[in-house]
RNA sequence: UCCUCCUUAGCUCAGUUGGUUAGAGCAUCUGACUGUUAAUCAGAGGGUCCAAGGUUCGAGUCCUUGAGGGGGAGCCA
């Protein structure tokens, strides 16, 4: 019979004849190997008959072979494992040279492992990473689809340029050694494989708005690419995120959700990853001993994210916001490197760190932001100054969701548009929504891997998505 | 893009004020041992000190430029 280590290691009788492929993660005294197939973090240690065995066969048995054993699950006679495994047969599977193997049964620098990101999932902490990843994102799908929502695929090849989210990536089928060109020498994307200049999605929002005014509430869930030159542990060129758009919901109802689902998806993974998630605690103080006293995280990884769960977010208008920071301490001592002096000002995340991790010590909501520095599609408040948009700032990660009720008055949106000097043509189809049957509508984005990150107590953004794409890398 | 730090053995890292033949732990190989938990013990092999140029009697060490990486900032999710 074939069961996979978490079988086994969960398995109440000892049993004959079981069967079990994986990897190997060490081989001590000739004797014991420590056997990992990724189903969980534990491995399962199977002990081999090596008087008995060829010579051989024991000496490919290294560290990363694949290897099929079989034999009887019996209980341990050393300390340290419940169950163990008396090896009758070896196959091996697939040869590891120990001499060229860049895993090795000890500590790697992630630096190194992003190098060998092709190995790297072989680790306890990436596969743990990778297995978190993996029931959140289940768990986003499950959440939603429990909650009346549909999943939308919006396109990943984008015609329009009016989203402003940043730098896009271009999307084309002409040889760039020899493009179209009209009489004036310009390219001409007409003669491009669309006919028009297209680039990869920045943001599916606006299109998720367009299904939102028929399905009432729907989710995107997919790739999105940003090509800002950004070299920080919390930008990736090519990420995931997670798009709600709800028809008849205000900010208030649009904050409830967005607290409602990261409370739900955290939660779903405190129950269904523990072995991993109680790893990833370990790891995580033991980074964290290593930091100053001062950058120290005053909670496990496991209480912050029971903290999360059993927590209220703080819900602070901009402008209470700003009040908080004009008087606080390091303002007035002038430790920002930027102070904060008047309404309107942008919020540095040293501002927002210092709101979430120093004044309020929990997740906080920022909402109403002056207009001028946020996206046009925001519903313009009665005060004239203030859009209906909001932020939820994280500790350690910063924003993690950024989202808005939508402006659905069509002259005002028109206005807006007309002041930022965006073509009304290009956005004919948004427009549309507000001409027919217009309603109060919300919607937010939220980074998958910055969710992950925070899930796992990663440092680094990179190490939380298989393949990081970034500037100047994109090996594999 | 800006600021800052780093680049020495397969990996992690020491290397003093510029001074002879560049070190350690782990890994690898050889041998011993065998109920181990990143096994242990003994021995061996392993280096273009990121690259180019410069200062100097002499550069891993100082200077300049470049490349790659980390951290922070900005942009944002």
């Amino acid at each position: 019979m074939q069961m996979s280590v978490a079988e086994l290691l969960q398995s109440e009788n000892f049993l004959h004849d079981v069967t079990i492929k994986g990897w190997v993660r060490t081989f001590r005294a000739n004797r014991f190997i420590a056997l990992n197939d990724g189903s969980t973090i534990n491995n399962i240690q199977c002990v081999v008959d090596f008087e008995n065995t060829d010579e051989n066969i024991l000496k490919r048995i290294t560290t990363g072979a694949a290897v099929c054993l079989s034999g009887t699950l019996v209980e341990s006679q050393g300390k340290g494992q419940r169950v163990e495994i008396e090896v009758k047969n070896i196959e091996i599977l697939g040869d590891s040279n120990p001499e060229e193997y860049p895993i090795q049964p000890k500590k790697h620098s992630f630096e190194f492992l992003r190098e060998n990101a092709h190995l790297r999932v072989r680790t306890n902490t990436f596969s743990a990473v990778m297995r978190v990843r993996s029931a959140l994102s289940f768990a986003v799908h499950k959440y939603f689809t429990e909650n009346g929502f549909y999943n939308f695929h919006a396109p990943i090849i984008t015609g329009s340029d009016a989203e402003g989210a940043g730098e896009m990536f271009r999307v084309t089928a002409m040889d760039p050694k020899n493009p179209a060109t009209d009489e004036n020498g310009e390219i001409d994307f007409s003669q491009d494989f669309f006919g028009k200049e297209t680039n990869l999605t920045v943001s599916g929002q606006l299109e998720a708005e367009t299904y939102a005014m028929a399905l009432s509430k729907v989710y995107t869930f997919g790739p999105t690419f940003r090509a800002e030159n950004s070299n920080t542990t919390r930008h990736l060129a090519e990420f995931w995120m997670i798009e709600p758009e709800v028809a008849f919901n205000d900010l208030d109802a649009n904050m409830d959700l967005a607290e409602d689902f990261i409370k739900s998806v955290i939660k779903y993974i405190l129950e269904h990853c523990k072995d991993d998630l109680v790893f990833l605690d370990e790891r995580f103080t033991k980074e964290e001993q290593s930091k100053p006293q001062l950058e120290r995280s005053d909670m496990s990884l496991l209480e912050k994210l029971n903290f999360v769960v059993e927590n209220n977010f703080k819900r602070v208008t901009y402008t209470e916001a700003i009040d908080i920071l004009r008087n606080c301490k390091p303002n007035k001592k002038k430790k920002f490197q930027y102070i904060i002096n008047e309404w309107g000002a942008d919020l540095q995340s040293e501002h927002e760190r210092f709101l979430v991790e120093k004044h309020f010590k929990c997740p906080v909501i920022l909402f109403d932001y002056p207009a001028n520095i946020k996206a046009f599609y925001m519903r313009l408040n009665d005060d004239g100054k203030t859009v209906r948009a909001m932020d939820v700032l994280f500790p350690g990660i910063g924003e993690i969701v950024g989202g808005s009720q939508r402006e659905e008055r069509l002259d005002v949106l028109k206005e807006k548009i007309k002041a930022l000097d965006i073509d009304e043509k290009e956005l004919w189809w948004y427009l549309d929504l507000r001409k027919f049957g217009t309603a109060v509508h919300s919607g937010f984005g939220l980074g998958f891997e910055r969710l992950v990150q925070f899930s796992t107590g990663m440092g680094n953004i990179r190490d939380v998505i298989p393949f990081p794409r970034t500037p100047q890398n994109a090996e594999f």
